[in-house]
DNA sequence: TCTACACATAGATGTCAATCTATTTGATGG
DNA sequence: CCATCAAATAGATTGACATCTATGTGTAGA
């Protein structure tokens, strides 16, 4: 995963409305309009923040007659985890492994 | 860590430059003019980065002459990793307890 | 076929962010 | 005391973002 990837999936969970969107997906996939009960934004605007989610494939979604499933891309997701789990800091300064 | 505050980090993390700062500090403590001999920007830009990545308390520093040292706060960087591994997706969605 | 619902797109608006130049502050050394 | 270097601050500009209203596009059911 690039720094530019990161930087993307850092910017797309860098607002609150979407940080939500991801715990409550945490739970399970989920349909659009279970999203929209839960949050105090207009339609447009969850449609909005599930495009920039979708766009740097943090979350995966299909269609199903008139809903749109959204769920956590686990792949990205790890990706992303293990970005940041190799940031290290004052631990290890000594010459450690990792 | 409040959601707020997860959010502020994220956004302190979507910048390129302030992640390839960070990995940078990785690698142990550095001062503002080490870090800009590796970076395509001026000193005040540079300066402004490393303000917002203090105001979310994800860099310390303190000043040593005209030096000024920067290195990644642990302790904040801890509690951000703890929250990004506690969101769990596909692999965890059966009643699994982590 | 008509209506209702889920969702996306278009366009507007106000706010915020990244960057620069210019200047200021503070510390060091001659 | 003056020149120099590190860093911060001020102010301007450009571009991006979050949000809204209005509208369009499918799908489902009466």
């Amino acid at each position: 995963m690039t720094r530019e990837e990161v930087a993307m999936i850092c910017k797309a969970m860098s607002d609150t409305n979407r940080l939500r969107i991801i715990e409550m997906l945490t739970q399970g996939e989920k349909c659009g309009c279970n999203l929209l009960e839960e949050l105090k934004v207009t339609q447009p605007t969850l449609s909005h923040h599930m495009k920039v989610l979708s766009d740097c494939n943090l979350v995966s979604s299909y269609k199903d007659g008139k809903w749109q499933h959204y769920s956590i891309n686990c792949e990205t997701f790890k990706e992303y985890k293990d970005y940041i789990a190799g940031i290290t800091c004052c631990e290890t300064k000594k010459g450690a492994l990792l």
